[in-house]
DNA sequence: AGCACGCCGACT
DNA sequence: GTCGGCGTGCTC
């Protein structure tokens, strides 16, 4: 229909074409025609567009001249002005290609949810309101829910819209009495003065905010390795002063759990702005939020993973706190990091980014050992214990109750004697890892599960299977020889919490996993039960080595520690490590310095030993070694294909088919092999990886594949390039 | 993701 | 003969 390879662009007399991406599982982009009777739409807007049988609402990503298409034209412009700006548009573009992913479904995942329905963008900067004349006593009858805000009004002056949002005060109640003359606003000019604040950096604070803030007209990753409780936040706050006092925007990602109300409160205390993007926010609060970022009127943003995505006026730094985080990361459909990415944008703007954590990755060590990175250290911790001292407790030949050696009980009792509180680390929810039948070994699985049942005993007896959360009747004999004596091995959290209470009657016991502290109040009840229980008990899992401090623990227990470092997972040593450190530095106070004591059956394990006897930045360089004796990330890239089907042979198949497409000198395969976890709800799940010494070749590598040969519904497959674990 | 097209088996 | 099962392919 439409031929115009010769026109030039914005020639008005010619057709106007438009190159949209829409949220389809489709490679490519389509061009569509532009009709006279439709708002003229830009780049980086929405439009809603006929495709296939249905409409769509696309971005427009490009200007085409022209094309070989009979074209179609759009049905309608939904932004006049862009919502993704250019910067914004081609980190899509890099995230597609990187990732592999369609860059329809990579625009898609960075609108927020209500920008995808086609909502327009409301512009309008927040009102503030007061009530019109605090003399008078307004009658106001069966009104009651009007009184009360007019009352509330009245007594606090001005209060902002996000303010009495947070009253649960309707917009219909402020527009009766707006109606009624009863009350007035003003659109909000927001002051970014910080507040001036009495904490006076320690040296090694100074030091680090003095070589951040040198560079913050240049591109520069700066590591922070900070212990604890050794005040990162502070270093970020004045870093940031600097950015807003130069008329910029800052942006602060945070670990899923760790966007609680003291994060934001930590940071809303010294900027008067904070505005905090969160998924758990309101569609449209988040897409308001979104867009006062956009147009300059919010300067600060806290948020998790998909807070890399928010458009900025004019960025200035970014800070990626406990960067070492798994959650950053995100496990399905575009699988993006948004640690990477913020390394990414942070170079395409040229502004700083400032990567934090007590447990640095090693990805970012290494970086800085080629010295990429520069790295500031903060030691020491004012008001709280020096680092515990590590021990490693060798328990082979030791006969355990409740997953505890006799060693380490007495160990407890003496902390709890000297009235310290005592942690014990246990990876494990549940009463035990498994029911075993003592006479022919045999173990229950999952019926639709590669994996071995969890014997739960609260809130009442049953086995469950942790991969698909199917649950079974404990059975009463031996699947195998009828035998009926079936015992509980491997102790979970629930066990060890039996034991200890048997051993330590009078001592408080808690338990902390996902099956008792389910909710933030839970865990903040405890938290004050803690601080006047005196000598207690906590049994948890990794939920402690988020968010929370243990003033009063002297001992922490760790059980189980060889199922992480000993784990198929190329990842687990680092993690658990992490865990254990992280937990470490939960731990303790000041006058009182604490100890951490490992359970082993492996003592002359590599990793362990040196994290026992060097801290973390010990085991890092082991286990630096060891990956690159193995030649595994951060020396070689990684891809890892995976697929999962109803039929193991079909899916072995189709995997295998997939890999022998890719052919590429300097490009290893290994695979396909049944996943560690090799069925998860009857589906069988195999992977294959590809390792390169060059980034641009596992690309080129990545790129044979046929995304077309999905055709088979039943198997799911999927790219994860620099994936966070291999299981 | 939808949706139609098309090529096989069992039904009024 | 044809209704409908789902495997396959296309959407500017």
């Amino acid at each position: 229909m439409v031929s115009a390879a010769t026109a030039l662009e914005g020639n008005p007399l010619l057709p106007n074409l438009i190159e949209v991406a829409v949220p389809r599982p489709v490679w490519g982009t389509y061009t569509y025609s532009v009709p006279e009777n439709v708002e003229p739409p830009v780049v980086g807007g929405r439009v809603r567009v006929p495709f296939g049988y249905g409409s769509a609402i696309g971005i427009v990503v490009g200007r085409p001249r022209s094309s070989n298409h009979t074209l179609k034209d759009i049905a309608k412009t939904i932004d006049p002005e862009p919502i993704l700006p250019a910067d914004l548009l081609s980190l899509a573009r890099w995230v597609s290609d990187y990732y592999h992913h369609p860059l329809g479904d990579v625009l898609k995942t960075m609108l927020p949810p209500a920008a995808r329905t086609g909502r327009p963008v409301r512009n309008e900067p927040e009102r503030s309101w007061t009530v019109t004349d605090p003399a008078t006593e307004p009658e106001f009858k069966n009104a009651h829910r009007q009184e009360e805000v007019w009352t509330l009004l009245r007594r606090r002056g001005w209060m902002k819209d996000s303010k009495l949002k947070d009253w649960k005060v309707d917009r219909s109640v402020l527009k009766r009495l707006h109606e009624k003359g009863l009350v007035r606003w003003e659109h909000v000019l927001p002051n970014f003065e910080p507040q001036p604040s009495s904490i006076v950096p320690t040296a090694e604070q100074q030091a680090a905010i003095d070589k951040i803030s040198a560079g913050l007209d240049q591109f520069q990753v700066h590591a922070l390795e900070g212990v604890t409780g050794s005040g990162k936040t502070e270093v970020y706050i004045r870093v940031i002063e600097k950015v807003l006092a130069q008329g910029k925007q800052a942006l602060v990602l945070v670990p899923e759990i760790a966007l609680t109300p003291q994060t934001r409160e930590y940071f809303s205390d010294r900027f008067s702005h904070a505005a905090v993007l969160h998924s758990m926010k309101a569609t449209v609060d988040r897409f308001e939020i979104w867009n006062r970022i956009a147009t300059g009127e919010n300067k600060i943003v806290i948020g998790t993973r998909s807070a890399i995505f928010t458009p900025f006026d004019d960025l200035g730094i970014i800070v990626v706190d406990e960067e070492h985080d798994a959650s950053y990361k995100q496990g399905e459909g575009l699988r993006y990091s948004a640690r990477d990415l913020a390394v990414y944008r942070a170079r395409e703007l040229g502004i700083p980014c400032v990567l934090g954590s007590a447990t640095l990755s090693l990805e970012t060590l290494h970086n800085v050992a080629r010295e990429r990175y520069d790295i500031s250290k903060l030691s020491h911790r004012p008001g709280m214990a020096e680092m515990p001292t590590f021990r490693i407790l060798d328990i082979r030949g030791h006969s355990l109750s409740g997953g505890m050696s006799e060693v380490l009980i007495g160990t407890i009792r003496k902390h709890l004697d000297a009235r310290g509180q005592v942690l014990v680390l246990i990876n494990r929810r549940g009463y035990s890892k498994s029911l075993l039948c003592t006479d022919c070994g045999w173990v229950k699985t999952c019926e639709d599960c590669d994996a071995t049942l969890t014997y739960h005993e609260q809130p009442f007896m049953r086995l469950i299977c942790h991969q698909c959360l199917r649950q079974y009747p404990v059975p009463d004999h031996c699947g195998d020889c009828e035998s009926e004596e079936l015992i509980p091995i491997g102790a979970g959290t629930q066990r060890t919490e039996e034991t200890l209470s048997e051993r330590f009657p009078d001592v408080p016991i808690h338990r902390v996993d996902r099956d008792v502290v389910t909710t933030q109040n839970k865990m903040e009840a405890l938290m004050a039960r803690l601080a006047e229980d005196g000598p207690s008990i906590l049994v948890g899992t990794q939920m402690l080595a988020k968010g929370h401090h243990f003033p009063e623990v002297t001992l922490v227990a760790v059980l189980g520690a060889d199922t992480g470092f000993l784990s198929a997972d190329f990842r687990a040593p680092e993690r658990t490590a992490q865990l254990i450190v992280q937990v470490a530095g939960r731990a303790g106070r000041a006058e009182r310095r604490g100890e951490v004591w490992i359970q082993t059956y492996d003592p002359d394990n590599a990793d362990l030993q040196s994290l026992v006897d060097d801290g973390y930045s010990g085991f890092a360089e082991t286990e630096l070694r060891l990956r690159k004796n193995a030649e595994f990330p951060p020396y070689k890239h990684l891809a890892v294909l995976r697929a999962d089907g109803p039929d193991l042979v079909e899916t072995e198949a189709f995997l295998k088919q997939m890999v022998d497409t890719v052919n590429l000198s300097g490009v290893e395969k290994l695979g396909p092999v049944q996943a560690p976890m090799s069925r998860i709800s009857s589906r069988w799940r195999f992977q294959a990886m590809l390792l390169s010494d060059s980034r641009p070749r596992l690309h080129v590598a990545l790129s044979q594949i046929d995304h077309s040969s999905a055709a088979r519904r039943k198997i799911r497959w999927s790219i994860d390039v620099d994936p966070m674990d291999t299981s």
